[in-house]
DNA sequence: GCCGCGATTTGAGGTAACGCAAACTTTCGC
DNA sequence: GCGAAAGTTTGCGTTACCTCAAATCGCGGC
């Protein structure tokens, strides 16, 4: 990848949105690229936090794992998206380790060649700063409903919210476009893939979505599970 | 509350750590104070956000309500805690309400000054990028924990938390020193009041704690709940 | 094209925790 | 100091969801 793509990729991001070309650049050109194959991690759990990165291309999958062996999906990631900061700037062990659920490029910054980019370049850090809020009100929001809210209310709430993020239409409806099984839904929204998979085959019987034993899900009447989402 | 007073505070708070004192003299120099009485809030889910402040004495509870009226205690704040500033970064309105849970003094700055002091002490923005970072790892904790956890672990773990920030020594053990309501808890661990009822009854019972029927919790046996927190 | 393994579906039974309800106790306003 | 209101305890029936178990399907490897 040149400097030129790697350009292309920075603009989008949301930390390098909107500042002048001559910032973008200099972040492109301090940066290294790396691909992670299909189930493979940027990083682990644990690790020494030495790195940031921006997804290029593809998709991550945050996984956080507990002490006694149970695994909690914070998160999907997609190009623009921060990875491993928090950790660089708190200086703090890596708390979760992204898995690529596709071939996933990302972009690699040392901790000290993005501490001289921030430093020289306030609006920077200003604009990490307003992505880790948003980082903290999706958290917060997350919270509320795992705390709140019974289990068919939460896997509507994580499909729209995917499909939002990264859906693509076609003529079913909304495609998710990379694989997300019953087990990553159910690690999302703090239940089983049991009762994940007992919801989803009730939504295909309904028509709401397709995808039975496929990796693609579509969801075929958005506005249904909306109303799932919000129902009293 | 003079500038004397005011530095005392902002010293201690966590933004202001350890920073020079010229910066810590002008923080606090450009600061109002403002006395929130016990009840009262400091201010309303969904205002504009317009104000940054730092706990001087007391303790706030942050509630978060959803629209169908449940609510969620996001987490309970002492001195030196930042209260508001996500929300006056992302320029959004402030996402739940500071509710004082004692009496309360705050210091206050506009959105204007406090950007002013950040612009001019770079390190005053690392410091507030570093404790976002803290809010992002603590709610990744507690999503993981109301995920995977059952009530009697997440209630236990709740306590605990609560202890390490206000704690204090007694003969007892280990006090609780505001008050701390089942429905509070509840609300910060996604019970009910029974369920969290119930569950102190009994550990009250085998003398792990104390403060049956009184807002003051003392916890006699901290090694014994932290068993509870970790069992598997 | 066939086989084996992982993902999904579905069933049956159990239970942790909820929802409702009522009694009781402490606190707070007057 | 008294009464009302708020917070707490406790019992009981219900249920949403989990756990265990087995059948089925689809995909990648050979």
């Amino acid at each position: 990848m040149d400097t030129t793509a790697k350009i292309a990729v920075i603009e989008r991001a949301r930390l390098f949105a909107g500042l002048p070309a001559d910032i973008v650049a200099e972040g492109a050109e301090t940066a290294q690229v790396r691909v992670v194959g299909k189930g493979d991690v940027v990083f682990r759990q644990g690790d020494e936090a030495s790195h940031h990165f921006i997804v290029a291309w593809g998709r991550l999958r945050l996984d956080q794992t507990t002490p006694d062996g149970k695994n909690v999906v914070l998160r999907f990631m997609g190009p623009g998206d921060l990875v491993g900061s928090v950790a660089v700037w708190r200086g703090v062990p890596y708390p979760a380790t992204p898995v690529a659920v596709e071939e996933t490029r990302v972009l690699v910054w040392s901790a000290a060649r993005m501490m001289e980019l921030m430093q020289a370049h306030p609006p920077l850090a200003m604009k990490s700063m307003n992505m880790m809020g948003g980082r903290i009100e999706e958290l917060q929001e997350r919270l509320q409903q795992v705390a709140t809210q019974q289990v068919e209310r939460r896997i509507a709430a994580a499909i729209l919210k995917i499909a939002g993020q990264s859906g693509r239409k076609v003529d079913a409806g909304v495609e998710i476009p990379f694989p997300l099984s019953r087990q990553d839904l159910a690690e999302m929204t703090g239940t089983t893939l049991h009762t994940v998979s007992r919801t989803l085959s009730a939504w295909i019987d309904e028509g709401i979505l397709e995808g039975r034993r496929s990796s693609h899900l579509v969801i075929c009447r958005p506005h249904r599970l909306v109303e799932i989402a919000e129902q009293a």
